[in-house]
DNA sequence: AGAATTCCGATAGAATTAGTAGGGATTAGG
DNA sequence: CCTAATCCCTACTAATTCTATCGGAATTCT
């Protein structure tokens, strides 16, 4: 039952996004750096979001990535879906057909209820959330360094 | 997020003891073959839940395997937590010190609430309930065979 | 032209998953 | 005591997924 490092990094990624929305394009460098993820690979994990439309990259010099919409528009659960997938932590949930105990299985119920209240968590909150929420950490924890 | 084929068949395995507790010893091959799982699988399957005592087993001839207490004392996160390990969707949840990160990691907050949500699913359920469904499924299966 | 970036495709080592295979140990029943 | 039935134990392995890394092509700004 983990996340991968997709879901992991691309969503800190995001956030890291969210908290220069509006600044024109960040470089995926800088973010790399910010978040401490290897840039090649972050470069990879932004390819779905870019397709998603969830981010819009300018190439070339002076170029980046920025979100296409507010990060209070963006729920987190739009952003792990699609770096996930399916949060359905089997098969049978989105595609009953791949087994035939589907129509009867108790525990399938059992799994589609524990997807449901995962679903829930991730769409109680936003990017803009989020990245506010680092914002007063970041605070909190200067503050407290300079103490 | 996938759950392994070790906490989906294990659950399996464990609604069907529960639905024979107190008839005695239960062969593992006909557990395997209501369930449509590899005999030789399951045996490796159960292994865990023979060390955290939720199943014992019975040797030799007439041999097989039951619960060890009532499935009503049975709640389905205790199985799949023997099974499947913590369901922490990432490590910094059981273990912060894995990632310098942990204490400021807005993500993490996420993941932790993520993971409480399925505990609470799987904890409002026992195994004796599971078992209960079935039998009632299986009922009403074969009523609408008949008509 | 040159530097800075994103974009694209290939490759690869490590870990995990999902089993399979073979035989050993134990017990009930005849 | 013999035999069949059953759980127990240890290896092995093929396939898949994860987690990247590498090299260079295309694009854009100055």
């Amino acid at each position: 039952m983990n996340l991968s490092t997709k879901g992991r990094y691309g969503l800190r990624a995001m956030v890291e996004l969210a908290l220069h929305y509006g600044e024109g394009p960040i470089l995926l460098k800088e973010i790399a750096k910010r978040q401490e993820i290897s840039e090649k690979y972050l470069e990879q994990l932004i390819i779905p979001l870019k397709i998603a439309s969830m981010v819009k990259s300018t190439r070339g010099a002076h170029g980046g990535y920025e979100l296409t919409v507010p990060p209070e528009q963006i729920k987190v659960y739009e952003v792990i879906q699609v770096l996930e997938g399916s949060l359905a932590p089997v098969g049978c949930i989105d595609n009953p057909t791949i087994c035939p105990r589907s129509s009867t299985c108790v525990t399938r119920d059992l799994w589609m209820q524990m997807k449901q209240s995962m679903v829930k968590v991730l769409n109680s909150i936003t990017l803009a959330e989020l990245a506010e929420q680092q914002k007063s950490r970041q605070r909190t924890g200067n503050l407290m360094y300079h103490i």
